[in-house]
DNA sequence: GTAACTGCAAAATATTTGCATCCTT
DNA sequence: AAGGATGCAAATATTTTGCAGTTAC
């Protein structure tokens, strides 16, 4: 079961100063291998009886801060992260990608070809982050 | 203290088919005078000695049944809400604007007069939804 | 008068914090 | 060896549910 996949996790860990347990590679496997979001609740049920819930809540939020995950906003209190691109680093995220919502899989997926569309704003507001989240019916489920 | 405003609330609680209740009078009135989104952790703040907590989660939930509010999606958990336009009805919403979170102030704006850019999909798509929040820095707070 | 709204109590769920122990580097 | 990660316990916060009393229509 030490794989290649493994060694991805293993190298990503790395790359971004995480030292590398046990935990963190389980979690970050499950990103690498499915490749939709995962909302806390997900990783929880997955690996909920070998980590203690409070070691998620804290691996997630390590990983958002050094820059290998991202967050993606929701509209029912329930945050799904997904696995960045080469491109973000600690401190910084650029997720220039936009977010498809399946309505009938649930699943959320980072649409990488597809990017932000830019918007211009009324004078006087200043641009930092764009989101932008579609909803509707994915591939597989049409 | 019955005020132009106090009317407006009824009305559009009226127009909603919705009881017209001295807290929902209240909540409404509170997304009429300020204009940006509300979280339920703001209206409890300003009404909680008032309502109950509870009486707040139904009032905002029956607000985004019959149309009145829509929800903006957020990444730390914590929904805001805002007044629906006109053209938003019981069960189906258009929100087709932007929304606007400014990192100084902190509060979440919908600007109406922009609208959400259409997107193109892969093929295999179906897109029902589009959301598109924006941060960075608002006219006020510049 | 009836259906719907509200408050209270309580349950269920989600998140945060502190601390002692263990593991990675 | 030292700093960071983990698990456990517990505190805190959030959301949901049931029910009895009250209010809008």
């Amino acid at each position: 079961m030490s794989s290649a996949r493994q060694q991805e996790a293993i190298t990503l860990l790395k790359a971004h100063s995480l030292s590398v347990t046990d935990g963190r590679t389980d979690i970050l496997l499950l990103f690498i291998s499915r490749k939709g979001a995962l909302a806390h609740s997900d990783i929880e049920k997955k690996l909920g009886d070998r980590y203690d819930r409070v070691t998620i809540y804290r691996t997630l939020q390590a990983f958002v801060d050094k820059g290998l995950i991202h967050s993606i906003p929701s509209k029912d209190n329930s945050i799904r992260y997904a696995l960045c691109k080469d491109d973000c680093a600690s401190g910084h995220h650029h997720d220039h990608h936009i977010h498809f919502v399946c309505k009938t899989c649930d699943n959320t997926y980072c649409l990488d070809e597809v990017a932000t569309p830019s918007v211009k704003l009324p004078k006087g507001y200043t641009v930092n982050q764009v989101e932008m989240v579609v909803s509707g019916v994915c591939q597989a489920c049409q």
